[in-house]
DNA sequence: AACCTAGTTTCAACTATTGAAACAGCAGCG
DNA sequence: CGCTGCTGTTTCAATAGTTGAAACTAGGTT
């Protein structure tokens, strides 16, 4: 379940492409190789099938690749199916209204946070560029909570992906610590994000569970100190529990949905 | 390049994700099966390493499999590199905002329109929901002068892809007439859809090329039978083709882009 | 002209993929 | 209670695709 440990070619190719994505721009075909563990005709070969099938975009002009516009059909398809966010936007909406901070939604992607909706409060955004965004699972609000509700062999495995890097000086840097900030989690049924992640910026978050209590995404609300205080924001627990309870029950219920139009 | 022909393991993995996107709804391992030329053992593999590398979700409740999240990571990237969006959003707020009908935005996906943004004038809508879908290229306003502008050899391989159903009695059924159409377009610089593809609905339509002419994407106008005329709306052929050749010159000098927070 | 560097092709050794067949899980049913 | 039919999963030998060292080509540079 590391994603690249094994699964033959296809497996492989995946990796070469998240490889590509994760430059953040075009790239030549030398720079991956660069950070490639494949040999040159090897990591070729790859590029290629997946530029010709769409997943890779060639630049012939400048001789770059980058991520091919398959995927945003594809993604179209998985946002629709595979997410919460069309079930939660219009709760996102009455809560973003209520609340006048900015809003997220979120899930785990692997061992990452993956950014479904931000809700500034003061314009509705364009998606595609706030959607997809990632960000650490083990210092951000969203993050914990939904580590908080994981069940052990699946924590353990995502633990060991974290990179624990020291963002800010009250970001946990260890396994340990971050165990006892889900068991708090737990008890008391949300959580924050105390400066963890950027200086200044504060949230608190729940998760959005099934009746199973698996976790299915999780909801924040952000703040900054210059503004707010953690005290100040424990007010909005029930509101987001509530929140992430609709959402939940919506989503139980919702099993079938056909594009719009 | 007609996608599933010979890719090695890579292809056909693609294939079946490709074809599980096509449901529309998450399905079971038998559907896919049924529409699968594959056998069912070799099917099953795929699946399995699709799902455990994050490009299918699995539903362990309902057993289901739909398109996985990772694919909207992914698809962020490319929304952001390459595609025309990002570079295009001012201008279509500037064209929405003038025209006050509805605008498109679209590029060329192998054989087929993937639209990127879709403005109602009325209200900014959400993206993800509408960026992402693919309409056909030859009955469409957008594809058809992209397929205008199209070198022959991958004009004749993405024609030989065309289903050419009738929608509408005006819909053009067969290579020749759309050749024929695609040549007038050239003529004049732009395309009309005059309810090829649904009853009562036009629109008027320009390529975005780059310096050497090829199709980047396509920019188009739409709007009713009841409101509005072909004519009428040729009128604003020089405001979209001013429209087309700011966005492509944007093109050619952005091509470092990077995230936006 | 000689020399790099970046990208592409070749080809034999090797390994993963393939799919028929057989197996397991689980309804409903006689 | 065991049979039957359906869906999903595993096995394994034949096969076919993947692999990567090496050699090659194309551009640019000294």
């Amino acid at each position: 379940m590391s994603r690249d440990h094994e699964d033959g070619t296809v497996g492989k190719a995946l990796a070469v492409l998240d490889q590509v994505a994760a430059f953040g721009h075009p790239v030549r075909f030398g720079e991956i190789l660069a950070q490639s563990a494949f040999p040159k005709p090897t990591l070729y070969r790859f590029v290629q099938t997946l530029t010709n099938q769409g997943m890779l975009a060639y630049n012939p002009d400048r001789q770059t690749y980058s991520p091919g516009v398959r995927l945003v059909r594809l993604a179209h398809a998985a946002w629709a199916q595979s997410t919460l966010a069309p079930i939660a936007r219009p709760h996102l909406d009455a809560l973003s209204a209520e609340v006048c901070e900015t809003v997220h939604l979120a899930q785990l992607d692997n061992a990452q946070v993956l950014y479904l909706e931000k809700r500034n409060a003061v314009q509705p955004v364009q998606m595609f560029s706030q959607a997809g965004k990632v960000g650490p699972a083990y210092c951000t609000g969203v993050g914990k909570v939904m580590l908080a509700y994981t069940e052990d062999a699946q924590l353990n495995r995502i633990i060991a992906q974290q990179s624990f890097h020291q963002f800010t000086p009250k970001t946990l840097t260890s396994a340990e610590s971050l165990m006892e900030e889900l068991d708090a989690i737990v008890a008391r049924g949300y959580g924050f994000d105390d400066e963890e992640h950027e200086p200044g910026i504060i949230c608190i978050a729940v998760p959005i569970l099934t009746e199973k209590g698996r976790p299915l995404g999780a909801l924040s609300v952000t703040s900054t100190t210059d503004r707010q205080t953690l005290k100040g924001m424990e007010k909005l627990a029930p509101l987001l529990q509530q929140t992430a309870r609709d959402i939940a029950y919506d989503a139980a219920n919702w099993h079938i949905r056909d594009e719009d139009s």
